[in-house]
RNA sequence: GGUCCCGUAGUUCAAUGGAUAGAACGGAAGUUUCCUAAACUUUAAAUGCAGGUUCGAUUCCUGCCGGGACUACCA
């Protein structure tokens, strides 16, 4: 239990000792004290005013006095303006700082037996990725370490919507213009590829409504009459008729496609321990519809489509199967849901999905609870903001889109360039290239990961991205540091001496340090890397202050010097966890 | 039209209803015989507007102004 629980533990005793009244710990306020305050922890007391009868003040020395008698671990108090702040005693904080910093994985919970299935990326397979997947990526994987570091058993799942009118475009286009080109005869990247027929697909499509048009024919109905857009059409149909042609094209153009996708996921470094093809899923989904018809919580309406109505509900009425008995997006997603649940029998299911799509899972969340399925509530969006350019929304056919390898190799080569300009290359050169390859990519996570994933951001691709101040290679840098230190001391274990009195940057390390545990925890149930990225920076602020100020492995004596090593070494192992849980490595020199 | 989200220094981001709204980049000025200067120090600079609730509002409520998303028998 860390010393914020216990005051607030301790302070609720003493309010019903003292006052007679009951009041929740987690209701309380306590927060660490302002710098310009002396204090470790404060205690608001204004909320407590109407109950107690009492001023703010009055509470705030009569609590005061009780939290020192009670706790041990409190020595002393002021009262500032209704604010209790309250010292801790050093013994507490060399304590803490004794019994952990050997940890590698100070603050990780046990198993909780709770499981929980990750849906994160959820690419199609028509293009290749971009920097919105990446996002999703990185949200994706740092969450699933954040639950597996507070004691969930999380599997990552990944979705592929592998079939529908987007991909047929990729291969009618390669049909009609592609000349039997393959990644291997042109040494192209497959998603980029398939992702090239695509844009190629709207090429043709415009010249041919150009060509309708100026024949006088409506825009609108020339963009369905266009030959290549009935081609398309057509090759959906042949591809749900199961033919035979067809389906392995697609099969061959997806192939790849995942062969594209693949290489990107080791890049970046995310991985999934279960795919889903929405292939694979939708048939299921059909049949969930007409459990649903047969139940009566669907309806039909008389061209033969069923749907849902939503209305008590505050929503509109939503089809689930097309008129032709052919299944929508929705379809499938209740398919894949159901599918999952009897794969993993998981107690929440959490999909990484951007915020464009609230609705959609509003709407698939309300249709599974009135099929009665047992999983619905277990089911949460983390809906996260979309990445915008300056120009505002990326858009795929307007080719304004900020590709994910170009980017990544984008960041490799800033790496590099940082990294020769400060003269590092030659004490590390054959390990170089690797070392490029963290910083690229710890500049790249940290800089989307710092941002509340609730809020959309924004990438201005004409201005670089950082490699310092509150960046990646920030914190990686105060790692490597502290390393080079450590490495000299040539020793893990130290002696720290009760007598030694830590000084106001060491301790506001240590009380900084000590909220690790309770920040991961936080990250895990409101969803939010970020919270983890904000923490990170702060503690390697602190710790770079303190070593400017500070000489460790020469210090004025040996109980600071061993003290000082100790503290390093819980610093280092904090870092190094808080950029794991981000899904970026550290360095042990750059 | 309806539903939802967002407006914080020049820019990009912080701030469970709490003390003088924090950082970074960019601007200005400094720190290297000493553990890695991708660092550290100093400095100028912000809550869209108007009300309300509260001991206290960037945060909650209402209205306005400005931006965005969703509202397909697309995925």
């Amino acid at each position: 239990m860390n010393i914020e629980n216990e005051i607030r533990t301790t302070a609720v005793k003493g309010l019903q000792e003292l006052y007679q009244i009951q009041y929740e710990g987690d209701k309380l306020t306590v927060n660490i004290t302002p710098p310009e305050f002396s204090g470790d922890f404060s205690l608001v007391t204004f909320p407590l005013a109407k109950a107690a009868k009492k001023s703010p003040d009055a509470i705030a020395n009569e609590l005061g006095n009780y939290v020192v008698q009670h706790l041990p671990a409190v020595e002393s108090f002021g009262v500032i303006k209704g604010f209790l702040n309250l010292t801790i005693s050093k013994n507490y904080w060399i304590d803490f700082l004794k019994e952990n910093y050997t940890k590698q994985e100070f603050g990780k919970h046990a198993a909780s037996g709770k499981k929980v299935a990750l849906e994160y990326c959820g690419p199609n397979t028509n293009k290749p990725l971009h920097l919105g997947h990446i996002r999703n990526m990185l949200l994706g994987y740092s969450l699933s370490n954040v639950l597996k570091f507070n004691g969930y058993d999380v599997t990552r799942v990944n979705i592929y919507n592998d079939r529908g009118i987007a991909i047929c475009k990729s291969m009618v286009a390669w049909m009609q213009s592609g000349n039997g080109e393959t990644p291997e005869s042109s040494g192209t990247k497959g998603d980029h590829l398939v992702g090239k027929y695509y844009v190629e697909f709207d090429k043709i499509l415009k010249r041919e409504v150009e060509e309708l048009t100026a024949k006088g024919m409506e825009k609108e109905k020339a963009e369905r009459e266009a030959p290549v857009f009935k081609a398309a059409q057509e090759l959906l149909l042949k591809w749900e008729a199961g033919d035979k042609a067809t389906l392995d094209l697609w099969k061959q153009m997806n192939g790849w496609v995942y062969g594209g996708f693949e290489q990107t996921f080791k890049k970046i470094g995310v991985s999934f321990e279960k795919n889903y093809y929405e292939s694979e899923t939708y048939l299921l989904g059909k049949s969930l519809v007409l459990e649903g018809l047969e139940k009566g919580v669907f309806f039909k309406k008389e061209d033969g489509s069923i749907w849902v109505n939503l209305e008590d509900k505050g929503l509109d009425q939503k089809v689930l199967l097309r008129s032709d008995g052919t299944s929508v997006y929705l379809t499938q997603d209740l398919g894949t849901a159901q599918l999952r649940y009897d794969d993993f029998k998981m107690d929440q299911s959490i999909y990484v999905v951007a915020n464009e799509q609230d609705y959609h899972f509003q709407v698939l969340k309300l249709t599974l609870e009135k099929l009665g399925k047992p999983y619905t509530n277990g089911i949460y969006h983390l809906s996260y903001g979309m990445v915008d350019l300056p120009s505002g929304k990326m858009k795929s056919r307007e080719g304004t889109v900020v590709d994910a390898d170009e980017l990544l190799d984008e960041m490799f080569a800033m790496a590099e360039m940082h990294t020769r300009e400060l003269g590092k290359v030659d004490e590390i050169d054959s390990y170089a290239q690797e070392l490029y390859k963290i910083i690229g990519l710890g500049a790249l996570k940290y800089f989307i990961l710092k941002v509340d994933p609730k809020k959309r951001m924004l990438f201005d691709p004409n201005e670089s991205i950082d490699f310092h101040g509150n960046t990646g290679p920030f914190i990686q840098y105060s790692f490597a540091r502290i390393n080079s230190v450590l490495r000299k001391a040539a020793a893990t274990t130290f002696t720290i001496s009760e007598e030694y009195v830590p000084n106001e940057e060491e301790r506001k390390l240590l009380i900084s340090l000590h909220q690790f545990p309770a920040t991961v925890k936080e990250a895990g149930t409101t969803y939010s890397p970020s919270l983890i990225a904000n923490y990170v920076y702060s503690v390697a602020k602190s710790f770079n202050k303190f070593y400017t100020d500070y000489s460790i492995l020469n210090a004025e004596n040996e109980q600071a010097k061993q003290f000082r090593l100790a503290l390093s070494q819980l610093t280092a192992n904090v870092l190094k966890s808080s950029l794991g849980l981000l899904g970026i490595e550290a360095p042990e020199r750059m």
